[in-house]
Parts: C-alpha cells; structure tokens; sequence
DNA sequence: CATGAATGAGTTTTCATTCAT
DNA sequence: TATGAATGAAAACTCATTCAT
C-alpha cells in the first residue's frame, strides 16, 4: 500500500477511535509508520488530510450504494437495493460511515465539500427513486430531500445500533430493517 | 447576564460555529468578554467547562421533552407529543441540539456524564411509552433504548437537513415526518 | 525594562553576532530570558519581530541626528551637525547602526517599510541642506539623493573601518573624516 | 547551460529576490529545473553551494574590474578605470555585486574564501595604487585595506541607491561620483 | 548522472493554565 | 472576583539530506 494511502488509514482509524479534536500528527506518524516530514507530501495540512479522507469515503459509498442497481426494476426492487446496499456499506466500513455521518454536517466540513458530488450520481439516484415512487402514487408526497433525509436517518440509526451490538444483522434482519424503512415513506 | 453565563454561552456559539476542535480559550475570552483568567473561578479546566455546556444543554432539552405530556393520553398522543417537542427543541435550539448530538459520543464527554439523568426524566418517560407500546403489541419489539435511538435518528436526522437549508419544516411537513418515524417503529 | 525591550534587544544582539539568517527562536528566548510563547504576546511571528526592531533602530538613529541642529546656522555647521550625529550615533548604537545598513536594501525588509518615515523627518533635513547649498553655489549640482547617498556612504564606510578596529576615532580624527566627507561634495 | 549553472544561476536568482535566509531547496529545485537530488551530484551541501556562487561571483567581478587597466597610465586615470569599472560591474550585474556586498561579512561565507584572491589580482592592483599614491603625497595617509575600503564603500552607496530607483545613473553622474569618491581620499 | 519519495531533527507556533496584582 | 502577562509543553510544520531506482 502507498504512503499516502497508509497515511489516509491511519486517519480514519484514529478518528474513529478518539474523535476528530484528538487526532494530533505524531499519533499520526506513529500509527501510519511514515515519517513526521512525510505527510506534507502529500497533504498541506491537517485540514486539507481531513478534507480528503472524507471525500474517499463519500466517493467510495457513492460507488457502493448503486452496486447492482438494475434501473428497470419495480420500485421496491429498486429502493430495497439502494438501502441495502447502503446498510451493508456501513457494515463493512463503520469507521467511513460514521465519519461521513458525524462531520458531513459538522463546521470542519465546508459547503461546498459536503454539497459535492461523490462522482457516482448516488445522491440523484435516490432522489429519483423518490419522485417516480410519489408519481406513481406509492411514496408519501413530500420535499423529495427531506424524504432522502428520513431514510437516511433510519438506515443510520439501525447500524448505530448495529455497531454497538444491540444486536446482530443477519440477511432475515436486514430485510426486516428495510421493509420497516420502506413502510416508513409510504403513503 | 453573570459572566459564567456569559461564558457558556459564547462556548456554545464557538462550538456551533467552529467545532469544538478548533475553540480556543482564546477565542472564548474575547467572546465572552471576559479575562482569561476568569474562568478559573467557574471552571476547573476546559473540559470541565465542556461537559458544564453539555449537562445545561441536555437539562433544557429533557426539561422542553416534557411540555404539555400527558401521561393518560393515547399511545400515538404521546408519542406525538414527545417527539414534536423534541424536534421543536431542535428547531429553536439548534446550537444545543447539535451539540448534544455530535458530542454525546465524543471522548471530550465523560461516559458517567453522558448516561446521568437530565432532571426531568424525560429518558424514562420515552422508555416507558416503548414498553408500553410494546406490551400493547404495537410497537415492534425491540430493546427500548435501540428504539429511544432510532426515533431520536430519524428526528436528528431531518433536522439536521432542515439546518443546512435543504428545506423547510412546516406544520404540515413536521406532522409527516411524526407520522413516518411512529410508522418505522410499528410492528 | 519590560518583556518587549528584552526580546528586541536580544534580537538585535543575535543579528549582530549570527546574523538574521541563524536567529532562531530558540536562541531568542534563552537569550531574553523570557517563556517562548511570550513573543507571541507582542508579535506576530518572526518577519514581525524583525521589522518592529529595525522601525525601532531607525526612529532612534532619526531622532538622534537631529539633536542640537540649529537650522539657522552657516551650511557647514549644519552639514557637521547632522554628520557627526551620524557618526556617533554609529559609535554608540554600532548593532543598530549595522543592522540598518545592512537590512535597507535586503528583500527582508519590504519597500514600503524602507522609504517610511523615521519620524523625525532628518532624511528631509538631510535634503533641504543639501539643496540650499546647491542655491548657493557651494555643493556641486547633482541628484539630492545621489548627494545624500554618498556622504551616507563615505560615513559609513569610516564608521566600518573603526568596527574592526582599524583606527581609534577620537574628538580630532572625528573632525577630519567630516572635512573629508565634505570636500567630496564641494564644487 | 549545464545543470551545475542551471543551480547556480538559480541560487543567485533567488538569494536576490528573498535574500539567502528564505532560499530553500524545494525553491531552488523548482527554479532551476532539476530534481532534489541532483545538487548533490555537483555541491556537497548548501553552505558549499552559496560558496561556489560567492567564489564565481568575485571571480567575475575581479576580472571585470582591470578591464582597460593600464598599468602606466596616470594615478587619477587608473583610480578612474577601476572604480569606472566596480560601478558598472554592479549597474550590469546587480545580483552579483549585491551578493558580494551584502554576504560577505556573513557567517554564511568561510573566513578563508572571503580573504581569497579573486585570481585577477584586482585587488591586489587596487592596493598598489593607494600605495602609490601615498608615496607620491597625493592619497591621505591610512591603512590601505581600509582606503580600499573606503571607496568601495562609497560606490557601493551609490548603487544601492540606484538600485532602489532613487536616480538614474547616467554618463554625467558616473563622473561626477568617482570624482567624489576620488576627493574623498585626497590629503 | 538524474531523480524525487521519504525522512526526522530542528524550528515555529499554539494554547491551556498559572499567578501576581 | 476579575484580570491578563507570562509560561512551557505539545503541536504543527519546514527543509536539508539520503538513498533506492
């Protein structure tokens, strides 16, 4: 693996672990095993580290969230993929999805950063789901944001639960979750 | 105001607009207008003057939970109530909200502190409503405090778009988005 | 003497002796004997120090020319007035002397900074002299600057042999390096 | 040009636009085209490097100065070609002459280098005419080093006015100045 | 010879905290 | 109580130099 890469790691590992505010460079260099003077070849700073890590987590969920997606199929088919895929993603990379949760809407994150597009048009996607579901009568109407917001919220709230171990997501669970989600939207 | 209101307050502000990262006493003297050494007399280090915001912050938000609760009104009524204060809460506080929310989490808050009773036992009064609904065979059955979790989620989460002006949140659209977190916890 | 003098005086101390390019803050402190986060109380950073110390240096020097000049006197007593200033504010403040000569015309010092007024106007005094003695005949006619540049540096040429202790300059010698600076400006 | 001039070139370049003290190697590799490492192929380090350019620089300027030097040519005509000369050596090559000047009583610069003959013997040639002088009654009577001195001291005066666009510096005024600097050192 | 990624010692800078007033 | 100058440990950052390619 690269320099650059360790250094992007070792970021997010110890975000994750002791908070953004705790993060300091020699815990940095030490748990990356680069040298002090390396990271600024490839970082201005710290903000600009910060800034990058979290646009390869949201690219990388971007990318994940449409594995697989079929655009011709039902609805449900359709939003069922989406949010599994979503609840999977933060299966598997908790330390990438609770960061994104926690700091997309934190000071740190600028603007126009969180308003960027993660190159994968995952953002779009939904939001189309939405308005074809409302079309077709099946979604509840309502600001097509504010219902990508809400299933957000519920898919996050399940794996924070998942990650403290409330309890285990088996394929029988998952499915459950995200009928519960489904039912939450419709009219 | 005394100073150690004033202190707090313009903590709070920094927090919101910076994050509690990059507040510095600095910048919370010139603030607050106060010497740097005043809050020494209020405050026995930065972190005590942290959780002292935090504890204030999750007082408010128990004590503003329970308005006009009535502990013998219908299940759904008082789900309705209880969440509808706490996204109001959310809307006229949004400092406080946040700040509850991002660092409830965070290592900068003591675990003893994060868990205590915020005086109003409003925690208690959510947890009671899921037991009860659960016993009624309403409400899915789940742990309590996973479901505490999931409904504060959906809530969190649609207020947190309403914050970065995705959209509006009007009457209408807050009785919708009651709606749809009591329908995501249904059997 | 308070924190600020320490500081500046350490710093020209440590110019004088290294020059600028080897003055560290490590060296700074130890040398004021001061915290080293006390300068930051006072300056910016390091350009800031360095510049506060030459505005100071060439305030001092401004005002140390002018004294005892009587503007009605004949034109080589007022010539003699402001070059034995000169002079001996070179015998007396020889690291302010120095640091001045050596910096006016390095890229350390900004232009702005260069051509601002010391504050006691002596650069003009300095003019004026030269100009009326070419009204009456009596210096040779060329570019006031040019003319003022010149005796500057013949002053500090001598004023540099005398640092390495080429030759003593006592009340006499003194005298005549004045004669000799001003014959080379005679018609 | 080679890339040892390319690195000199630059070196000169940059020591004038910031002065030594800011000239890092990332500037000095960028301006000069080469890659970080190559400077070690031709320099064994950074203080050898700054020497080298100083060497070729009084080189150059030792050499300039006995251009048109005609050993049997009146006193007054061989003071006038070689200060002709330094003054138009540093209207022609300021960064060369400014170097020279300004770093030559700097730690940066090895004792024995700075007391090195130029390998024209120009200042040797300079010395013997001072000499000759004062034997013949013409030149006042001081250390030679220091008369030498003296007269470098007022041309580099000069320049640095005009450096800094104080005056132009035509035919007329270059006249004018080494029949100053000539007085100046007159019985 | 030429390169440039990696390094870490050294430097600057920050900032919570103390303490005399 | 209220202050703010002074502090120094810790943090961020720089940069000459090395070395594998």
């Amino acid at each position: 693996m690269s320099k650059k890469e360790d250094i992007m790691m070792a970021t997010l590992d110890l975000i994750h672990e002791e908070g953004l505010q705790s993060v300091t460079f020699a815990k940095l260099f030490k748990r990356a095993n680069v040298g002090s003077g390396t990271i600024y070849n490839y970082f201005a700073n710290k903000e600009d580290l910060v800034n990058e890590v979290y646009k390869e987590s949201r690219t990388h969920m971007g990318e994940y969230l449409l594995q697989g997606y079929d655009a011709h199929a039902s609805l449900y088919e359709r939003f069922k993929c989406l949010q599994m895929n979503r609840l999977r993603f933060g299966m598997h990379f908790p330390k990438k999805f609770l960061f994104i949760d926690s700091y997309s809407f934190s000071p740190y994150i600028s603007t126009e950063l969180r308003n960027t597009d993660d190159g994968y048009n995952s953002s779009k996607t939904v939001q189309d789901l939405i308005v074809d579901g409302q079309r077709q009568g099946i979604i509840k109407e309502m600001d097509s944001h504010l219902c990508h917001q809400l299933i957000h919220g519920i898919i996050s709230s399940i794996l924070k639960g998942y990650y403290v171990n409330k309890y285990p997501l088996n394929e029988e669970q998952i499915r459950q979750m995200i009928e519960s989600a489904w039912k939450a939207i419709l009219v």
